[in-house]
DNA sequence: AATAGTATAGCAAACGATTTCTAATTCATG
DNA sequence: CATGAATTAGAAATCGTTTGCTATACTATT
């Protein structure tokens, strides 16, 4: 029933308080003897260090803080799966904090994670310049290591892991040209964020090479409504492009949604690929051309990162960026057009 | 740079630190002046609270311990997604940890939240009975609540909001029967886990009345692959089954990936439904019949016994328990055999 | 045997906030 | 004008740990 602290261990062993908390955290002072007994009976009575005490005293607190745009959908998930990897057997927590995209949100939950007093944040921001000043003031001014994953806030210096999302769209325009598409339209990610604006950004770099309709891009929230409803009204376009480049795997479902219900022919009707490789994207028929990143990796290089910035805290200057290739999957959504 | 404290604000105001606190913390004793600069100096500062401190002084952290079998999936992310609606707009914090349906690992689990002094615990426990005197303990002599989700473990007497997992199975079976199958085999979940066991034993207990060889019977282990292997093994049976109930959604689209795979007809060649539905179910080809559950409501139930909980904490005896109907949803995975 | 040196263990001061108790001031009322 | 109540603010204890300093006892060296 009652709280076992350092101090009930020590009344009932009748030695002093500092004697039991160097024994159990291993500090020398205390003679072999002694520290078994007090290790034997700290397991006995069920004893566990309380993190509010030792946090408030060490200013450290084993925690760390990830900021991500939702807990749900395949890729973060998997992402998070990936650092938890790493830092569970090392003892760190993490402490998961959905930020749904909006920066305000953001930055309520970077101030509370700065209130829990967090080692370390991993972030993918939820936009490329609304929290610039808060970020920079956590990294600078309260010398917390940050990692970006993901996406970028611009002007931050830090360190990122990140995909190579310019390449990435470009190995799948390139493929549809190589089929003979030369009308092509796109669903990016929400505008604003990172990845929705680099996409979008080395999508339209071929408008000059390709035609590219204004009516063919649209805004797809990132979301999998936002696909599905793009995905509806760009089919009902008169004067539709041959080929479509879907900005992220969570669009792409409700596009696969729209297909169904509206009874379109893929790739008969329009051709079809996407960014991100999905579970749907492989057993839907015909399965979808992709460029696939791999979530668990982005997971673990990034906490293996901040582990390393929080072991090495003196050499500040240093910066860790890594850029990820995507790995292109062709499979049977994109037919052959004849120039 | 340095942090700012409660006592720093104290002194830049000429003020004592417990009249910064009380003006801080909207209690009485502190005249609205003052007050109002308080506030106004510590928001300048860019005051936050320290969690360790009030966390220890308080004995209180506003935090949340959620266990569960895995961070990524599609199941149990949106319960989470769920969970976090309800209990961040009152300023509770969430913290996930992963089980990896490990029973000791979630014995570790729960001492960390205990050290962390969670004020709730949600879990979906790893197993029916391992950790049966821990769970028990912790209610009882910590007296921390805990609500289970998904899943129970026998003998703990707290809070429960589950799934009919057996009205579903009769369910699914029925309409199989109803569609003329008497030939019925199924991949299980998990053994161990309390919808492994449920759902299994709700579909033993039609042996008499439909014939099930014990080769139909295969545990898929909750897992992709093991949806994919026990396929696998199952459609080589020179005697088949005319449909097969496959356990959750997570061996489904291991199953469907196995469909792919050796090109196997559904429901030609053999009949499907699901218990769980996912995205997959809804845009494979044909379309997957299925029973679902609604995640996110599950998380939003849960969260809000759990808050009651909290609230009125000298009512221990009380008990809610949820348990919640499948819905079903007909689609073309079952084809009428003849008697 | 005297003295230096080294284990071993205790005391007490932090860490930052909350809260109880107390002191000082204001105000009203007889 | 004096007394009591109400208001406002400060001092100090407290939460459970860690840790620097100090004190004791024991070992080793000459």
């Amino acid at each position: 029933m009652n709280k076992v602290t350092l101090k009930v261990i020590a009344e009932k062993l009748g030695v002093s308080i500092s004697t039991v908390s160097r024994a159990l955290t291993g500090k020398p002072g205390v003679s072999k003897g002694l520290r078994d007994k007090i290790i034997a009976t700290a397991k006995n009575l069920g004893y566990y260090p309380d993190v509010t005490a030792t946090g408030l005293r060490r200013g450290k607190t084993m925690t760390i803080g990830v900021l991500l745009p939702e807990l749900s959908g395949d890729f973060f998930s998997q992402i998070v799966t990936g650092m938890e990897k790493v830092l569970f057997h090392l003892g760190y927590r993490l402490m998961l904090c959905p930020t749904d995209d909006d920066p305000e949100k953001e930055a309520a939950q970077i101030k509370m994670l700065l209130s829990q007093k967090v080692e370390g944040i991993l972030s993918a921001p939820a936009d490329m310049k609304a929290n610039r000043s808060l970020y920079s003031q956590v990294i600078n001014d309260m010398g917390i290591p940050i990692v970006f994953f993901d996406r970028l806030v611009e002007g931050v210096d830090t360190d990122y892991v990140l995909t190579d999302n310019e390449d990435g769209i470009r190995q799948l325009v390139d493929y549809l040209m190589s089929k003979g598409h030369r009308r092509i339209g796109m669903i990016h990610p929400l505008r604003g964020t990172f990845t929705g604006e680099a996409r979008l950004r080395a999508f339209l770099e071929y408008k000059d090479r390709i035609e590219i309709k204004e009516e063919w891009v649209k805004d797809g929230k990132s979301s999998e409504v936002g696909g599905y409803e793009a995905f509806k009204s760009l089919i009902r376009e008169k004067d539709k492009p041959t080929a479509l480049i879907v900005g992220n795997n969570l669009m792409m479902l409700g596009v696969l949604k729209a297909v169904r219900d509206l009874s379109v022919k893929i790739p008969d009707d329009i051709s079809l690929v996407s960014f991100d490789d999905a579970y749907w994207n492989e057993i839907f028929d015909p399965p979808i051309t992709c460029v696939a990143q791999d979530p668990h990796q982005i997971g673990l290089i990034t906490a293996t990162i901040l582990l390393d910035k929080m072991k090495n805290k003196k050499e500040k200057g240093k910066r860790t960026s890594v850029v990820l290739k995507v790995r292109f999957i062709e499979r049977s959504s994109v037919r052959k057009v004849k120039g």
